[in-house]
RNA sequence: GCCGAAGUGGCGGAAUUGGUAGACGCAGCGGAUUCAAAAUCCGCCGCUGGUAACAGCGUGGGGGUUCAAGUCCCCCCUUCGGCACCA
């Protein structure tokens, strides 16, 4: 073996041998236990980014762990290949979405083969292919057929200049993003998948989910937000059809002082239609975007339509307002407002003096009402004859009078709303879908799937080249004219169903193969973004329900465990120019020339024309701030087990990662002690050698001691607590002891032997390459990917003594080691005569002692 | 605004079930090696006092529970993720 180590004669070596052994390509073995590793697919943007690497390196690591442990492992990997960013980088190169996007897929393929990823390459898929849509086209014509897709009015972001649909994103400060045009809301027919038929089987579902983190469960618990009230009917005085609201909070009827309407609630049209003021009022907040975190922080707006709403308990008339925090796709468009007991309400009702009337009081404390609303839970007043209930009994006396009156019925709601999968652009799958002279709209006949996207076109900024397209629409059915609808799907739609596809990629006959989809499905692992907590996930939870009950697959879950990753920090640098413009540098091109006593940066050059630059923190890699380290560069400097190993390490999975270029040099100095350590082993390696660890002297026994509780410690931070970074710095803490052990006798050199295989091991999942080779020169002949995981020998971590802290009040006053087998009485009496602890317990009475075994002593004296 | 997290030395982080706060790494300092440097090796490294032994203080801020709190409870501050058309 060679004395120095060298990452890229060795990486490339190793990696082809993967690709022609094919090692990472499994199939169904009926008899081995199968595990399926998972990583977020990556939206092929052009080059993969450090957060990539850290996904998919710790997809990588997960997977060969499992393969060590006996298990048949499948990882895929594939491209989200249809998005937004396609057609951007479209326009401004002038070239196809297409032709971008298979360019990039070409160049990332090859930096994750040169990342070491044992990816099962056969099943790679893309999802802007036609053999991948055109099954979820299929999927969508089945849901059609089983009623849970409809068509319905919903708004988007409309830009007049552009005369195109803008993404919320595309919207900034109101305007869109390319024309600076006042962005419009506007109303157009799109189709919904009825998630909310599934919202309560996605609510109890998760209490299965024991892998799932709990941040995320509870995310997604309050996300759907269920809900139990009570729809209420108002009626609406010299008007036909009532108002109808939900509350969750009947016992705050007598409380209602206004109504709610959406400005596009038909009461609000009616109104608008007689009074030029209110149709100005309306037409004005039109223009708020709906995005919730908006709705929550704008002022609250609204006028009288000059309706008025009966109120069904006691008969008064309640003005009926428009109002712009409440939504028409959201519920019926119209809430009750009660402003002493919701603050959005309070805020309305003191901004346009309405009446603010208490009808619950309080549990206990004092509270103003003319300072915020009481949102709180208590004891009716001002009620008629529900006054002095609690508020739940209030509920149901409410509820029950309303149903009798048939006025008022119980209902479950939740907050999830059905889901608009309708684009209007256009890379994305067409939604197979035919419109109809008559107006009506029919599926797409199988036999006519997929609907293709042509991929050969120009972009010119505005409307999608199908849509622009008159001729691409036009078809037939059953002999009439029809038109292909030209929206395509929300992107969610591909990524919801990917994992399911991987199990049969290659299948021609249907959107899976239940035999094998079934054999791998459900996904062991899933490893991704936290960004994606809530909807991803939520959508591919619908739609393994879905899947499930097409007789497709057997399971009602996709993703046993998920393990949800942090973000990619980088340091970075910027000039501010006279007129206040920011220019932000490359950490890369960028020099620290000085720093502190304590280390902290005080001046940085630019290493391109010496001058000084600004120092602006830690923050996450962004093309916005030029921090972006691009890993193609790190892994040409240091090699891919480097990278790798510095990743694993800088920090655990779920919290954000600090780039450091010290800490990777770090890493690499790690690996290169490791070489070196095997290697002069390696230098004397005829020397005899004694396996006989029945007789070892008290340093070869904590030696040994050592190993297998470093075995046994990054064998659990692996498997169960996925805690990378604990369990490289054990096996830097073995090494650091072994670099310092003695090799004179046979003895010596075996526990030296059995050390460097288990680390070899170890590392294996880590740095795969650097433990390939090290394993062929430490004279093992078999396939390291397929290595046993290195065992803990009980025997080995057995001591004979052990250390025990000694406390007097809490503070520890001394050290003591005793007998792994003494008693609770001669502990503790070794502890009271330690000479520290002396010095504190003299003078004092012994109140109490408390010996927590083989660990503490605590001696509360005064 | 709502929902979910996080906050520990100069820095990244460790402390897994309430039981020695700071493992491991980076940076820094001192030394060895070298003509010199790089690389490598050895040592020191929370703050304050002390030659030292040791003591006092210390986990975002304030309060509480406990023999014992980074960890549990209450209030507050700051930063980050999501909020349905970015993926």
């Amino acid at each position: 073996m060679q004395d120095n180590y060298d990452p890229a004669q060795i990486e490339s070596a190793v990696q082809q041998r993967w690709e022609q052994d094919q090692v990472f390509q499994v199939t169904e073995q009926p008899g081995q236990e199968k595990f399926y590793c998972l990583s977020m697919f990556p939206y092929p943007s052009g080059k993969l980014h450090m957060g990539h690497v850290r996904n998919y390196t710790l997809g990588d690591v997960v997977a060969r762990y499992q393969r060590m442990q006996g298990k048949n492992v499948l990882q895929p990997m594939g491209w989200d290949a249809f998005g937004l960013p396609a057609e951007n980088a479209a326009i401004q190169n002038q070239t196809a979405p297409a032709k971008w996007t298979y360019q990039n897929i070409d160049y990332m393929r090859t930096q994750l083969k040169s990342l070491g990823f044992g990816y099962d390459w056969s099943r790679e898929l893309a999802t802007c292919q036609p053999e991948y849509y055109r099954w979820e086209q299929w999927f969508f014509t089945k849901l059609y057929e089983k009623g849970l897709v409809y068509k319905k009015n919903a708004t988007v972001n409309w830009d007049p200049i552009d005369q195109t649909v803008l993404a919320n994103e595309q919207v900034i400060d109101g305007r869109g993003w390319r024309s600076g045009a006042k962005v419009e809301q506007k109303e157009i027919p799109q189709w919904f998948i009825k998630i909310t038929d599934y919202a309560d089987e996605l609510l109890a579902d998760l209490d299965q989910l024991d892998g799932w983190p709990e941040q995320v469960k509870t995310m997604q618990r309050n996300w759907i937000g269920r809900s139990e009230g009570v729809e209420i009917d108002f009626t609406v005085i010299d008007h036909d059809d009532p108002l109808t609201v939900y509350t969750t909070r009947p016992d705050t009827l007598f409380g209602v002082t206004y109504m709610g309407v959406a400005a596009q609630h038909p009461l609000a049209q009616e109104a608008a239609a007689k009074n030029p003021e209110l149709a100005a009022f309306i037409e004005s907040i039109k223009a708020t975007k709906m995005a919730e975190a908006e709705l929550a922080t704008i002022e609250k707006k609204g006028m009288a339509t000059g309706f008025y709403a009966k109120h069904p308990l006691t008969g008064e008339a309640i003005p009926i307002w428009v109002a712009n925090f409440v939504l028409m796709d959201y519920g019926s468009g119209a809430v009750m407002a009660v402003p002493a007991h919701d603050q959005r309400d309070w805020e309305f009702a003191t901004a346009y003096q309405l009446p603010i009337v208490p009808v619950i009081a309080p549990a206990e404390g004092e509270h103003d009402i003319n300072v915020a609303a009481i949102t709180e839970k208590g004891t009716t007043i001002n009620s008629g004859q529900f006054t002095g209930l609690s508020s739940d009994d209030a509920f149901n006396a409410i509820a029950d009078a309303l149903a009798e009156q048939g006025i008022g019925r119980r209902q479950v709601n939740y907050r999830l709303r059905d889901w608009g999968v309708s684009r209007q652009r256009y890379w994305g799958a067409p939604i197979p879908m035919l419109n109809l002279e008559d107006g009506s709209s029919v599926p797409v006949p199988e036999d006519q799937l997929p609907v293709r996207l042509p991929e050969d076109v120009v972009m010119d900024g505005t409307q999608s080249p199908i849509k622009a397209d008159p001729e691409w629409r036009k078809t037939t059915y059953n002999g009439m004219p029809a038109e292909h609808e030209t929206d395509t799907f929300d992107t969610f739609m591909e990524s919801s169903w990917y994992y399911a596809r991987y199990c049969s990629a290659n299948f021609e006959d249907g959107m899976l193969n239940p035999e094998q989809a079934n054999y791998w499905l459900p996904v062991d692992q899933y490893i991704g973004g936290i960004e994606h907590a809530i909807l991803h996930l939520l959508y591919s939870r619908f739609f393994h329900k879905l899947l499930r009950d097409t007789g497709l697959v057997d399971s009602d879950e996709p993703f046993k465990r998920l393990l949800t990753q942090g973000m990619v920090l980088a340091d970075c640098y910027y000039r501010e120019a006279a007129d206040g413009k920011i220019t932000w540098y490359s950490p890369l091109d960028v020099e620290i020339v000085e720093r502190d006593s304590k280390g902290r940066i005080v001046k940085a050059i630019l290493t391109t024309d010496g001058e000084e630059v600004s120092y602006g923190g830690m923050t996450k890699m962004s093309k916005s701030k030029n921090n972006g380290i691009d890993p193609q560069v790190m892994i040409d400097k240091y090699g891919a087990d480097t990278v790798r190993l510095f990743m694993m390490f800088a920090a655990p999975p779920e919290a954000t990662l600090e780039w450091s270029d010290s800490g990777v040099e770090g890493a690499q100095r790690f690996l290169r002690r490791v070489w070196r350590l095997v290697a002069d082993y390696q230098a004397q390696a005829d020397a005899e050698h004694n396996d006989d660890f029945s007789q070892l002297n008290s340093g070869q026994e904590d030696l040994r001691r050592e190993v297998h509780r470093t075995i046994e410690k990054v064998s659990d931070d692996m498997g169960r607590r996925q805690h990378f970074n604990t369990a490289i710095a054990a096996i830097m803490e073995l090494l650091n002891k072994l670099q310092k052990a003695s090799l004179e006798t046979a003895v010596d050199r075996a526990i030296m032997r059995e050390a460097l295989d288990a680390i070899t091991l170890m590392l294996a999942p880590v740095t795969p390459h650097l433990s390939e080779v090290l394993w062929q020169a430490l004279g093992h002949d078999d396939d390291i990917t397929f290595a046993k995981w290195p065992e803990v020998d009980p025997n080995a971590l057995v001591a004979s003594s052990i250390l025990v802290v000694v406390q007097v009040n809490g503070k520890v006053r001394g050290k003591i080691t005793v007998a792994a087998d003494a008693d609770q009485d001669s502990v503790l009496a070794i502890a009271a005569a330690d000479e520290n602890v002396q010095r504190f317990i003299a003078d004092k009475t012994i109140r109490k002692q408390i010996y927590v075994p083989g660990k503490l002593v605590n001696i509360v004296a005064n």
